[in-house]
DNA sequence: TTTCCTGCAAACACTTTGCATCGAA
DNA sequence: TTCGATGCAAAGTGTTTGCAGGAAA
């Protein structure tokens, strides 16, 4: 998909800088931080301030371009926002695996309405240890 | 149940300043911060050492005490290791609403076999808008 | 005695704020 | 010209480390 063309239609201008991190993140396989996306624009040989990164990153959450994810390790992560899935984290050597399946059902819908809690999203993620270190 | 007595039964020396520390986790009616526990003993007039806070706590997160939880907000809260449960955050006023209803299930438990993950805990939390706030 | 706990100071890592400059509409 | 985007410096926040004193087994 073409990056200026997502900003454009969330109305956000397509700045070279903007275009370059998301095009960071479209790369990447798995959630990245924030530092390397640095290092990964740094290869680039382009160099765009961390307080940048920071402010770019948060337009994006707020436009629902990218998500965050936590791994609990002290700092998130962000990835393009496309279908929905989870994540498989090894405990051991914090490889992510993207995993497609239906893995969350709500057996009853109703336990939101009991708490007249309207639900706009969900985060889940899998903690264990991959094939390569079990 | 004894405070005392969950921590001898981890193998862990139940000092007061332990003790203290849980108590104050467990008349918590949610999960709370590191912030929060130091406020909460200072109540009490009891003083403890952030730095001796956030090392008791790694102590009791690895023995299976009490739970890390994250709401995206930069902070880990922590609460007793009870039954198992979720939680509806509210994306406005942050309050915190603990449900135990069933809400998680595997549709396909072969999804882990794929992969040859073995999975140990998960993390779900539901974020939205509560019934005080809409 | 020996081992483990705790507090203090300092360091760290990640993130945010303030402000000046730059650049596109 | 005006408003938004960016960079630099600095501050803020939450957490961890090193080390020495202290308490418990």
């Amino acid at each position: 998909m073409d990056l200026q063309e997502i900003l454009l239609n969330k109305q956000i201008r397509p700045t070279s800088t903007r275009i370059q991190i998301l095009n960071v993140l479209q790369k990447a396989s798995k959630p990245i931080d924030v530092s390397s996306i640095t290092d990964k624009l740094f290869e680039n040989k382009i160099q765009i301030d961390t307080v940048t990164i920071y402010r770019n990153l948060e337009l994006f959450l707020k436009s629902d371009i990218i998500k965050q994810i936590d791994f609990r390790d002290g700092r998130y992560r962000y990835e393009i926002q496309h279908e929905h899935h989870h994540h498989l984290i090894c405990n051991k050597c914090r490889n992510v695996i993207p995993i497609y399946d239906k893995c969350l059902a709500i057996t009853d819908e109703q336990v939101f309405e009991k708490y007249g809690f309207s639900m706009q999203e969900h985060h889940l993620e899998f903690f264990g240890v991959c094939s390569q270190c079990s």
